[in-house]
This record gives C-alpha cells, sequence and structure tokens, in this order.
RNA sequence: GCGAAAGUGGCGGAAUUGGCAGACGCACCAGACUUAGGAUCUGGCGGGUAAAACCGUGGGGGUUCGAGUCCCCCCUUUCGCACCA
C-alpha cells in the first residue's frame, strides 16, 4: 500500500492550529484482524514449543477451561494475561510452553443430555469446536497441536492407569462411610466439594446430604505432612492461597488421653478417649463432654429414655445449624449423662455431659471441659453451673506482675501450673511435653496430631466421566483391570437419568464382563471418577500429548517442569491445586518425574463484574465476548481487560471503557498511517532537537515501565496508560515532526519500538503496524526493546517548592543541579519570597530531584 | 469471633521507597474542522473563590519539615476460616 503518496498531501496539520487532518485512514479493526487472522491460521507451527531446544525454557500456562459452551469474559481476562505474558517471553527469547486444552468430562454435559437430548460427547466436542475458534479469533498465541481433551479415551486411559497404579500403591481404597451427596448433581461430592455453608460447589443453594456409602477413596493423607511443609517453599504463591491451604489441611497437635469409665458408666475397662491441645490444663477438667453422635452415648441412652429424647434434640439441633451453616454460633446445649469418668491424671471422678457444640467428625467427637482455660468451656459451664477451677497462672514478661489473679477464663499459653499434682509449678509449653510423655508412659494416652484433611472420595454416580478400571467377581472379589486392556471406554449409547444411580449400571454390555483371574463372569465398576483427577495432571500430558505408551516421557517432563507461571481463579485454591499438588507427590515417588511441586509461580487473577456484580444470566449483566469482538475488535476487547484494573483485582466492567480502547487503537493507527515509511533524511543524533529528545525520553521511559511490570508486579493497566502516553507525546510532536524537526530514520525506530511494546497486548494491531513498517521478521520472536537509562533520563525537573509543608512554588532546574543551587532559585522566587515575607528560615530541606521545603518562623 | 485485602473525583483507576494527590481512560463542557458528526483534533474538568486564601484520599487521634503511604483507635465492604477442642 503507498501510504506515503495517499497522505503526502494530507499531513499538514497541527496540533492547536486548527489545521485539519486526515480522518479517513479509519482504523477497520475486522479487516485487518481477519486478514491476520488467517495468515496465523496458514502456519501451525506459529505458536509451536520447540523441541530439544537450546534456549531457556518458560511454560505458561491458563487454567483450561470446562466446554461449557461459549466463553466468557472471565476466560477473555486470563487468557489475555497469560497470552501477554507468553508473547513477552517468546520475544525476549524463551523457548516458550504455551497450551490449551479441554476439562471436558463433568455433570453438565449429562445435564444437556437430558434437556435437549443430545449426546454428552457431541454436546461437549460441540463446545469445544466453538470455543477454540473464539480463543483463535481472540488471537491466543497456543500451541494446538499439544491440545489436551480430557474426554477423549487417549486422555482418560492415563487415568485409569493411574488408578491402577495407586491401586497398585495401595493409594485408592474402598470404603464404606458416611459421604456428601448432592441431590441435584445426584452423586458423592468430596469435601473439598462442600462449601463452607454445606452446600454443593456447583449448586450453591443445594445442601448436601450425609449417605452411608462404599466408596473409592485416594489416600491424599498420606502427603499430609508434606504438602503441609511445602506450602513454605512455594514462595511465588499468594500468600492468601497458601493459608487456605495450611486451613483446609488443618493440622493440629494435641494430646489423646482417655478417661476411663466410673464402674456403674459402662462395660470394665471402656473408656472415653479425648483430644486437646491443652494437655497442661487437665487438672482443670471438671467434665468431659461428647458429641451427641459418639457411639457411646447410643450405650448410656438405651435404658433411658428421657436421656434419648433430649439427645436427639441436641443431635437435631447441631444438624440445624450445620446446615444453616452458623455451627459457629449455635447456642450451647448440654445434658448430663449422670455418669462420670475419671481424669487419669488427678484419678478424679467427673460427671459426662452430652453437648450439642462437639462435633463428632472432629478430634475424637470427645473433649475434656476446662471452663477455667477454654472460652466455650467457660460459657457452658457458667450455664450448667459446672465447677470452675484455675490451674494456669498468667506469667507476664515482667516477675513482678507474675502470679496475679487472671480474668477468666484465661486462654492464653504464657502462664504457670498451679493445683496440678506433681505437674504444678511448669510452664504451660514444659507441662504439656511432660505431661504428654506421662501419658504414655502409663499407657492412658499419648502426644498426637490431627488434621482435618481427608482422604478424596473419587467415586462419582455419574455418566460423563472415566470408568474406574475394576472388577467385581463373585469368587476373586476385587479385580483391576489389567493394563493391557485398558482403555475401559466409555460406552456412547447411555440413558441418563438423574435418578437410579450411575447410568452406567443400565447398560449391560459394559457391566457384564470377565475376571482376568478366573475367567468366570465379572460386574463392572459402574461409577466413574471425580473430573478433578483428570486436572490433577493435565499439565503434564501437555508436554507430551500423543504419547501412546505412558501418561508422558519423564525427560520431557523433566525439560518443562515446574509450570514458570500458572494463572487461573481464586476458586481453585484449594480443589484443583490441592489435588494436583498431591498427584505429583504421588507421581515422582512412581519415579515418573524429578519434582516436588507442579508450579512454581500462582497468579490468581480477579473476576470480571459489572454494575456492582458478578456477571450472571439471572442478573442479565453477561458481557458477551463474541459481541465485544464483533463490535470492537479483539484486540480491543483484549486490551480493555487488561487496562481496566490490574489483574489481580476485581474488574468491572464499562461498556464506554472499551469504546477508549478502540478509539486508542485507531488513534495509533492512524499516527502509523500519517507518517509510516517517512524517511525525513540524515539523522542528527548528537543535535536533536528539543521534541525529538522529549519522544526518546518517553519512549525509554514507556520501555522501562512496561518491561519492569512484566517482570514485577504485573499491573498492566498502567503499562497500557505508560503506552497511551508515549502515543499522545507522538501526536503533540505532530507539528515538529511535519516540519522536520524530528529526524528520520529516528522516527521510524521510535514506531518501531512502539510496535514492539504493543505487540503482546494488542497482536493484530501490532502485527499490520509491523507489515506496515516494512518489517519482514516474525513479529512474535522479535527481540523486546531495551531500556537505556541515559536516554530516558530528564534534563530539566520541576522541583515543587513548599514552605512549611504547603506548595507554594515551582522551580524549573537542570536535572542534575546541586542542592545549593536548587536552594538559591528556590529562595530566589517570588511566590517563595511573598510567603515567607517577614519571617526565618530555620531550617531548608531538600531531597534530591524530588522536593525543597523550607521551614520558616 | 479470628485472619487477610480493600476504602482516593460523577465512574474505572494512578501515585512501586514518607516527598507536586487525582497519571491514563470513561463521562461531561468548550472550541476547531464540517452539509453533518455518535468521526477526528485541541483545550478544560476534585470542592471552593471574581481571583486568591482555604478544604480535600472512610472517620478520629498521633509521629514528621512533610502522611493516601508509618503508628494507635473506630467504621464500612469483600474474601477466607470458625464452638477445630
Amino acid at each position: 500500500m503507498a501510504i506515503g503518496d495517499k497522505t503526502a498531501n494530507a499531513v499538514t496539520g497541527g496540533s492547536g492550529t486548527g489545521v485539519p487532518r486526515p480522518n479517513d485512514e479509519r482504523y477497520d479493526a475486522q479487516r485487518v484482524e481477519m486478514k491476520w487472522f488467517e495468515r496465523f491460521q496458514q502456519d501451525a507451527s506459529l505458536y509451536a514449543a520447540e523441541r530439544d531446544s537450546q534456549k531457556k525454557k518458560y511454560y505458561v500456562l491458563e487454567m483450561l477451561p470446562y466446554p461449557s459452551g461459549a466463553l466468557h469474559m472471565g476466560h477473555v481476562r486470563n487468557y489475555s494475561i497469560g497470552d501477554a505474558l507468553a508473547r513477552y517471553m517468546w520475544m525476549n527469547g524463551y523457548n516458550v510452553l504455551h497450551p490449551m486444552g479441554w476439562d471436558s468430562f463433568g455433570l453438565p454435559a449429562e445435564n444437556a443430555a437430558i434437556s435437549n437430548n443430545t449426546p454428552p460427547r457431541e454436546w461437549t466436542l460441540g463446545n469445544i469446536a466453538n470455543m477454540k475458534a473464539q480463543m483463535k479469533r481472540l488471537g491466543f498465541a497456543y500451541d494446538w497441536a499439544r491440545e489436551v481433551t480430557t474426554c477423549l479415551p487417549e486422555y482418560y486411559r492415563w487415568n485409569q492407569w493411574f488408578f491402577l497404579k495407586l491401586y497398585e500403591q495401595g493409594l485408592v481404597y474402598r470404603k464404606k462411610s458416611k459421604v456428601n451427596w448432592c441431590p441435584k448433581c445426584a452423586t458423592v461430592l468430596a469435601n473439598e466439594q462442600v462449601l463452607g455453608n454445606g452446600c454443593c460447589w456447583r449448586h450453591e443453594d443445594t445442601l448436601v446430604e450425609q449417605r452411608e456409602l462404599e466408596q473409592w477413596f485416594v489416600r491424599t493423607t498420606k502427603y499430609t505432612e508434606e504438602l503441609l511443609n511445602d506450602l513454605d517453599k512455594l514462595k511465588d504463591w499468594p500468600e492468601k492461597v497458601r493459608t487456605m491451604q495450611r486451613n483446609w489441611i488443618g493440622r493440629s497437635e494435641g494430646t489423646l488421653v482417655d478417661f476411663k469409665l466410673d464402674g456403674k458408666a459402662g462395660p470394665a475397662g471402656s473408656s472415653i478417649s479425648v483430644f486437646t491441645t491443652r494437655v497442661d490444663t487437665i487438672y482443670g477438667a471438671t467434665s468431659v463432654q461428647l458429641a451427641p453422635e459418639h457411639p457411646l452415648v447410643a450405650d448410656f441412652t438405651h435404658y433411658n429414655q428421657v436421656l434419648g429424647e433430649e439427645v436427639e434434640k441436641l443431635i437435631s439441633e447441631q444438624r440445624k445449624a450445620k446446615e444453616a451453616g452458623d455451627i459457629g454460633e449455635i447456642e450451647k446445649h448440654g445434658v448430663n449423662t449422670h455418669r462420670f469418668a475419671i481424669n487419669p491424671f488427678s484419678g478424679e471422678k467427673v460427671p459426662i455431659w452430652v453437648a450439642n457444640y462437639i462435633l463428632m467428625d472432629y478430634g475424637t467427637g470427645a473433649i475434656m471441659s476446662v471452663p477455667a482455660h477454654d472460652e466455650r468451656d467457660y460459657e457452658f459451664a457458667k450455664k450448667y453451673k459446672l465447677e470452675i477451677r484455675l490451674v494456669i497462672l498468667p506469667m507476664s514478661g515482667d516477675p513482678e506482675e507474675t502470679m496475679t489473679e487472671p480474668q477468666l477464663p484465661f486462654v492464653g499459653h504464657d502462664g504457670m501450673t498451679i493445683n496440678s499434682g506433681p505437674f504444678s509449678g511448669l510452664s504451660c509449653d514444659d507441662a504439656i511435653r511432660k505431661m504428654s510423655a506421662y501419658a504414655e508412659e502409663k499407657g492412658f494416652g499419648k502426644a498426637t496430631v490431627t488434621y482435618r484433611l481427608k482422604d478424596w472420595g473419587i467415586s462419582r454416580q455419574r455418566y460423563w466421566g472415566t470408568p474406574i478400571p475394576m472388577l467385581y467377581c463373585e469368587k476373586d472379589g476385587i479385580v483391576a483391570v489389567p493394563e493391557k486392556d485398558l482403555p475401559v471406554i466409555l460406552p456412547e449409547k447411555v440413558d441418563i437419568t438423574l435418578t437410579g444411580g450411575s447410568p452406567l449400571g443400565r447398560v449391560p454390555e459394559f457391566v457384564n464382563a470377565t475376571c482376568p483371574k478366573c475367567g468366570g463372569p465379572a460386574r463392572r465398576e459402574t461409577d466413574t471418577m471425580d473430573t478433578f483427577v483428570d486436572s490433577s495432571w493435565y499439565f503434564y500430558r501437555y508436554t507430551d500429548a500423543h504419547n501412546d505408551r505412558a501418561p508422558f516421557d519423564g525427560k520431557i517432563a523433566q525439560y518443562w517442569f515446574p509450570i514458570d507461571q500458572y494463572i487461573g481463579g481464586v476458586e481453585h485454591a484449594i480443589l484443583h491445586l490441592i489435588y494436583s499438588r498431591f498427584w505429583t507427590k504421588f507421581m515422582r515417588d512412581l519415579g515418573m518425574i524429578k519434582n516436588d511441586e507442579p508450579v512454581e509461580r500462582l497468579f490468581t487473577q480477579g473476576m470480571v463484574i459489572k454494575d456492582g456484580a458478578k456477571m450472571s444470566k439471572s442478573l442479565g449483566n453477561i458481557v458477551s465476548p463474541d459481541e465485544m469482538v464483533a463490535r470492537y475488535g479483539a484486540d480491543a476487547a483484549r486490551l480493555y481487560s487488561l487496562f481496566a484494573a490490574p489483574p489481580d483485582r476485581d474488574l468491572d466492567w464499562q461498556d464506554t471503557g472499551i469504546e477508549g480502547i478502540q478509539r486508542f487503537l485507531g488513534r495509533v493507527y492512524r499516527f502509523f498511517v500519517r507518517n509510516a515509511g517517512r524517511d525525513t533524511g540524515t539523522p542528527a543524533p548528537s543535535e536533536m532537537s528539543p521534541e525529538a529528545r522529549a519522544i526518546q525520553r518517553k519512549l525509554h521511559q514507556t520501555i522501562k515501565r512496561v518491561s519492569d511490570d512484566f517482570q514485577g508486579r504485573w499491573h498492566f493497566n498502567t503499562c497500557i496508560s505508560a503506552i497511551m502516553e508515549l502515543v499522545n507525546v507522538l501526536y503533540a510532536a505532530e507539528d515538529a515532526i511535519a516540519k522536520k524537526v524530528v529526524p528520520g530514520p529516528f522516527l521510524p525506530e521510535v514506531q518501531r519500538n512502539l510496535v514492539l511494546l504493543m505487540a503482546p497486548f494488542a497482536p493484530y494491531l501490532a502485527h499490520e503496524l509491523w507489515e506496515m513498517m516494512g518489517e519482514k521478521a516474525s513479529l512474535l520472536r522479535a527481540p523486546w526493546p531495551k531500556y537505556d537509562a541515559a536516554l530516558a533520563k530528564e534534563e530539566e525537573t520541576e522541583i515543587p517548592v513548599q514552605v512549611n509543608g504547603k506548595l507554594r512554588s515551582r522551580v524549573l532546574v537542570p536535572a542534575d543541579a546541586e542542592e545549593g543551587f536548587v536552594l538559591e532559585r528556590a529562595l530566589a522566587d517570588e511566590k517563595i519570597k511573598a510567603a515567607m515575607a517577614g519571617k526565618q528560615v530555620v531550617k531548608k530541606i531538600y531531597v534530591a530531584g524530588k522536593m525543597v521545603n523550607l521551614v520558616v518562623r
């Protein structure tokens, strides 16, 4: 295109002169983006990670989506961040792995099957095709040759393979227990999939029920300690996520102590085991409290109907509070069983109570109650007039103040035991150690650690998931499917309903199998795996996506792992991120990989909201990416999602905001149309005009700002502002440019750098401008511009001058001016003189290059 | 209740280390160009005033020559945890 010819007579405009500039070179984003879209399609290797590369590797990953049907703005934001980073790393010479895939098993496909009578596979693959097209149109630079689709046998056969490995290692087992059941999902859920308020993670208004079922469990607890301790290694994870995982693992150090039942309270020799973190207070225990569902309670109520009814009441109160999600605020109720237990330390008989605030699923479901040193026990004791006995005296740092009467309850650790028999006079920590050891020695207790993290229940009574490769033979019992028979293929013709158990159970050709051991008839397991199995290791598959002999090659994975940067929403802080940490440790111990952790750096981006609320169909505040791309273009949608807020914060979508971005892109384009290809003669580096210097200075300042942010805090909103400022400076200098005050090829060099700076954020426009400038080399691999501190430096600085801390004037001084010179200028300033009239300067403060403050009296 | 993050113009947000509060963008106002403008360009834009003074970063204290930033108390919002024994 002969840009020069077309605009030669148009470039007469001037800022502020009112001389018109042409606006017929309006940026047609659709045309330009479609042109490049087609070119990008033709070169499949464009975004491919290199094999056997000598370059330094960089693995940038965004959490893979569930193919629900269409991308939403949260996806666009997530992928725009990752894509900018991937492109930046390419430009910095790294061998970049930037893959994408589909977390494509799961319940929505079954729901769709029920409501529109579409087979889950068809529905899912259709959605994938659509969303993949959206991603391509948005210009995300993915290595599609490595695409992973978890619902295909090529992938899920390795889930089955891993299941067999877990089984061999004793890390998956079958157990009958109370499990979480979501009535809407019609399946069991893992503990991690139940929200804090007792609702299902996918149905936030549906309470999870408890059902007694036999299920497959993965022994995640084998790695509890390591999962906890290694959190300290994850220095580049958000502190928030690490805290959440720490809380979830819920380590608590304490002591188990057996309280023998007093003669008539129960069978001889039986006892109540309590868990306490404060065994040092045990001489102050004035009762034992049982959870209403504690097995011993049933013995007590067996011949006591009145007690039985009261316990029933406690059970229902507790259940109600749990369902309402406010077990923390339950009004404490209890009932005295009129039975007694014996404190093994003091030999004292203490009453046994049943209380509604004691939870069966934590510790042992029984506690010793020490009213003087525990808030809850204190409250309970006051209410039921139980004895409150002080056994710890507070000790402050000051010995004089030691042994003061404490305000009850005193729950601090900084105290000394009293009234504690042979253990009196010890510090709390000392007492805990000695008393635990004593209990162990005497055989009625021991130091122990409890955790909140439990094993991962992975059986799902659903169709659209990985079949569990297990068989039940009448003769041989549970038998694993031999590795050579994998994959166990998920049948396609299945009658899906949300009632009546696993849909696979209604497919005889699936269920009926042959026992590999005895050759007799066997029944296949009809439950499928939790989809979180799929996402626990998918990112390893990207490194070797077409391996049909193993999930991946260990050597290749070793090159790419750990993931350098993982980006996604904070909603996976526990679920996906704890399972995949477990999976990595399991694979490491299998000898498949060397790394202990899958992810080096984690970034959790904020949500996209509109009108102050999360986008949702019911609120009608959904912004469709397709519509944004059609109206403003992919660059604008991407750029705006980065510009509107820092990426870690929530983003409040504003329709007028993206229009501003569209204007900016047009502004850049027009500048290039008017000025590209202009070669105004010889450069004059030493005698550069002030206008040219201003441009050059701004350019280098901008390079610094953008580069720093990629290395540091990722505030792309300010990066983009900086680029806008640079463009504003170019516009302001357009008169000078037209008058050739700005020497060429200086200007093309500036423009070239501007394109490079924009390339990670707005790839379509950047490619167009790159081509317009006559560049032939690939923009994707063009070297990132270098910042030159000397060129970025201001020659003159405006120094604010304060009098008594109030801004009174400003003085313009050379950037390298000495303190004396600046102060002299400041004192000579008319406004400053006026402000100081009749007063004495007591103190002169000069902060180099920043500020003068004159203190006067 | 405990913990974390946040609170700045009409709006989204800047101010990275205690040093010019409000960058950049939106909205709005004015001007230019124009047959036209929902295009483009230029300028204005926290409150207040004729202009100044003065006031201004959730509220109240404090440290400092100087505080959006540091300290103390309080309020609000969001998130996480929660009779975890």
